[in-house]
DNA sequence: CTGAAAGCGCTTACAG
DNA sequence: CTGAAAGCGCTTACAG
């Protein structure tokens, strides 16, 4: 029986599996977990005695610091931080808004994030963004409502002024891999415009004159940027640049394939390809290992294994987890107060030679 | 000149950066956000109705109601969800920890529980324990002590008794990918065992008899079922395993070319490897691309361009996002009060034939 | 339809 | 060395 039913009472090591959860549950349910109060009555303390306890503050006997600790253990105390919190003002959390956890270029970023807030002693909340403006706004307004002491965002949008009462009020706020719209703060960007142009030049480089650009939608600021530096090699080297040498859009295999065959057919068909980003290089790879004539590629973003393809595929290479760090520090130093002008700093990119990006023409 | 130095005060859009940014910073420290206390005042309500309108509950009459909002606005109030959860006991978080984010296998899953979590109105909040059992268990604590509702746990311990008290007071728990240690908990895994067996059966129907297994740590579940289905599938085809073609240990490259490079030379060469995970294989394809003679491999787990290798990579694969969408699905089932009995779930694995499993031995 | 009072579980500021 | 009181910003339970 145990103490509901009326019925024998078994000592909960001998309990049998459901009544052990039932009791588990019903404390769920009512909520009833100890507090600092339940701690000081037990240990005939009173709370503030607790409370020093609890966070190692100076100016308890060693006599009765064991009589509480005694209590915390037996109770199974656990400190509430929702309400300490509230009477701190900084919860020791910051978020951070991508685009997908799950793209091999957001991973590495965001744990490099979290490696410098864990250094901070800061836990990371992460959400996905989607790439819908919408849903970015949720996000960063639902943790904001959560008040974390700062924000790491990879916008999907291009309008932050609903950021604008949150910034006005003190919340950090770092921009990554692309900037805010219409208002004003500090971002952490690769140099996507000079690190496309360095890749098409490589090309232009290796003879080729009829090059593709596929990339993803131009409203973000990454492929535009890229984009523009494809123009930029382009014009550099006086090659007139046909509409359909280019192709933006949405990134998936069934848009990118239809995209990289067209302009890889036709009376005057490129001879190499400029692939915008991870996603687009991979399906592009695919493409190509289908068609008997070789195709020159470089890609912007590397991804694992690009070196054992065959060809190797030549890259333009940003580092994430570099971006992430840098954005991650320049938070902190916001919240340590020693940032007071918005920045703009732009990290380096790399061309990574493996052999898809010096083919020659197959003219 | 600014309101502080008592010179000629510029509206706010004209004004200096770098005033605009003193302005936040000081509003930061002093941590003066509006709170529902300052909206009722300016529109001349009681604290409640503000309640009332923010939370959208009904009883408020369309004038009041928009004087409310007006307020609102006017302050640029966002409600406190700290001061709330402290009131109402669920916080609308998650929390996961698993090994590291940035490894392509928890990518997808991380994104499976978020989306699970969001269907259900809560935000993930996730840790990485960078496989050190310490710091698992520092995590999970930290979770706890921000109250959240649940927690998805990948484990790196073994021993998972701190979270004793928690669960007794009701905190959702599942575990994935491994068991708890020494607790009695929900747990979402793959047939890590059936899965390793048919693989290394595979090899087996194609002629192999001296075949590798390369694998992380025995201490981690995933490794260990994986060794014991290599073990079966050898002993159920009566082929006596010598112990130098087993390797277990760190999954770092440097070891695991070093197994590789072990097991490949001496008078009896393997004539074909199991690699225990996608970064061993992936390690293991980069070693066999430096051999001239042809070595059979097959590898748990998928990976990006494995069919556009030379050979296809033959892999048994998991399903890392069903995973994650199935633990955090029986966390709000556990949530919901549905759940009292701990269960142990076990999802198939799949081979997946593309040639490198399928070379005959080369002897 | 509206609001004053009490309380969630802590920390702060102060007094003994 | 120790503790009672007030308050963080909300919601709950209740009264008008």
């Amino acid at each position: 029986m145990d103490n509901r039913t009326g019925h024998r009472i078994v000592p909960e090591t001998a309990a049998p599996r459901g009544d052990r959860l039932a009791e588990r549950h019903a404390a769920a349910r009512y909520g009833n977990r100890p507090t600092m109060k339940d701690v000081a009555a037990r240990a005939g303390v009173g709370l503030k005695t607790v409370s020093r306890v609890v966070n190692g503050e100076p100016g308890v006997t060693a006599d009765t610091e064991r009589r509480v600790q005694e209590a915390i253990e037996a109770l199974g105390f656990r400190r509430n931080d929702s309400a300490r919190v509230l009477r701190k003002g900084r919860t020791a959390s910051i978020g951070l808004v991508l685009e997908d956890l799950a793209d091999p270029f957001y991973g590495p970023l965001s744990r490099a994030v979290e490696e410098v807030a864990r250094a901070h002693g800061a836990l990371l909340i992460n959400g996905s963004s989607a790439e819908d403006p919408d849903r970015e706004q949720e996000l960063v307004l639902a943790l904001c409502a959560r008040r974390v002491d700062g924000l790491v965002v990879i916008p999907a949008g291009d309008d932050h002024r609903y950021l604008e009462p949150e910034l006005r009020v003190g919340v950090a706020t770092v921009f990554v891999d692309r900037p805010a719209g219409q208002i004003d703060a500090d971002v952490v960007l690769s140099d996507n415009f000079g690190g496309a142009r360095d890749g098409v030049a490589h090309l232009i480089a290796h003879g080729h004159r009829r090059i593709g650009f596929i990339g993803d939608m131009p409203r973000i600021h990454t492929a535009a940027e890229r984009l523009r530096g494809y123009r930029t090699a382009m014009a550099d080297a006086g090659i007139p640049v046909t509409d359909s040498w280019t192709s933006l859009g949405v990134t998936d295999p069934q848009r990118v394939r239809r995209a990289a065959e067209e302009m890889l057919s036709g009376p005057e068909p490129v001879t190499a390809i400029f692939a915008g980003n991870n996603r687009v290089t991979v399906t592009v790879v695919r493409v190509l290992a289908e068609r008997s004539r070789p195709v020159a590629l470089v890609g912007f973003d590397d991804f694992e294994l690009a070196d054992l393809l065959q060809p190797g595929v030549t890259v333009v290479t940003q580092d994430a987890a570099q971006l992430g760090r840098t954005a991650a520090e320049r938070l902190f130093s916001q919240l340590d107060g020693a940032l007071l002008t918005p920045e703009r700093t732009e990290l380096p990119t790399r061309l990574i030679t493996r052999g898809s990006g010096e083919l020659p023409p197959a003219d």
